[in-house]
DNA sequence: TCAAAAGTGTTTCAAGTACACCCATGA
DNA sequence: TCATGGGTGTACTTGAAACACTTTTGA
């Protein structure tokens, strides 16, 4: 009962983007392969789609795989597919990119791979084109967190309001005022003050917060901007 | 010299969703299947992805094998890859959107396939999860289109103003104030006043526009928003 | 002359932006 | 006590929204 026995089939694969949130900069987590092609080279964690399982599903098991993160804010970002862009085989790979708590995977510490984290614009060679998945990805990344709370994902549960402003100002490059981005933020009602402070980072201490689950379901699917607007710049897809 | 031949190849499909605008609303471009399975049901326009091309190249290929038509705006959508979306065979399916200019397609008149234009919101039964696919890629098209300036490529070169606005009706389901549209429109200057009128669609007549190429480059990779911000709502991706 | 669609201006209100100082604390 | 990062308030400017009437012309 197969209809499309002469049609050609491919291999079909999927790469992780994972970025991760330091407090300074913007991380992405690559590892050294294990295997030919092009073993112990750097890379993004990847895989292949198996026959039991969606393309969603193939990057949740590779995610989990690597950093033993369930659960994990995940996105499609795009298809890579020129014929040539494996010297030897024909692979089509779709792209995803996840936000994790960099501190979450940090007790984790695979021994399987040869993991590390580096900063968003000074990583080695990779191999393939995943240098342009994870140009494309972060544009996306930017876009996408332009209109959604998404960036919320990279911080741990508690977090300050230094650590958000910190977060975004890597994520867009820029420079933020504090006055006027905690002003809006502390407008959406998104956040709730806790009590505690945190005083690793300053003597002074800065209140923690956390996210309201309810308001926040609802900006997932609503129209917040979080940045100034001379800020969106080059936000491709 | 192939290293994953153990791993697993699959059937690797596009299929198109063709928005055209027809001056009161949006629409898309569906086939009747002319081939097993599911033979004589309404679907995407759709094709698989061969060795020698990339899964854009196959997009664009079918799509002109639909409609004649080239160089059109077309970007990716999504992934959608369950493991029984299709009932006999398992294909891997890219989702792909493009934006025509409906009046070019009008006198193409393919003989070969049977295709027809639905309005977006009352078309026929479709097969497989292509209704997924649609309501995806109208919410990818809203959120873009609130950010980019793209819905132009389903206008003809010369276009008016109300056409515009009714552009945007159809594609956000609202109601536009015509002097706030208007002056928001202009005031960005990507558009161009002819001297010649549209008399087809009044008695008054309406002046024809074109778009400022140079600018409409800069405004692809820049920010500017042509709607009202209580209009974006269930803007997904 | 009238019906039907095109086009035009002003006021109000909300949000964005620019800007500088005091506070709390650990060393 | 001082160096470090956290936190707060106001005036100004810009953009968004609400709102109604006149113009053109073919039938």
């Amino acid at each position: 009962m197969e209809h499309y026995k002469d049609e050609p089939k491919t291999l079909l694969a999927v790469d992780c983007i994972i970025f991760g949130f330091n407090g300074e900069s913007l991380q992405i987590l690559l590892i050294k392969r294990g295997f030919e092609p092009e073993i112990n080279k750097w890379s993004l964690m990847g895989g292949f789609v198996q026959p039991d399982e969606s393309p969603d599903g193939a990057a949740s098991r590779i995610l989990f795989k690597l950093t033993g993160l369930q659960d994990v804010y995940m996105e499609q970002s795009a298809v890579f597919g020129k014929p040539h862009r494996e010297k030897m085989d024909r692979v089509v790979s779709i792209s995803y990119f996840a936000l994790i708590d960099i501190r979450e995977y940090q007790h984790i510490n695979s021994q399987e791979f040869k993991a590390k984290w580096f900063p968003i614009d000074e990583y080695p060679e990779l191999i393939f084109d995943h240098v342009d998945m994870i140009n494309t990805a972060k544009r996306l990344l930017r876009s996408k967190a332009a209109l959604y709370p998404i960036l919320f994902e990279l911080l741990p549960e508690k977090f300050t309001l230094p650590q958000i402003s910190n977060l975004y100002e890597a994520v867009y490059e820029i420079v933020i005022d504090k006055r006027n981005f905690n002003r809006k933020l502390l407008s959406s009602n998104l956040l709730i003050k806790l009590k505690e402070k945190d005083r690793e980072n300053s003597k002074k201490g800065a209140f923690f917060f956390v996210i309201d689950k309810d308001v926040y379901k609802e900006h997932i699917v609503t129209f917040l901007r979080f940045l100034p607007s001379w800020s969106a710049q080059d936000m491709g897809k």
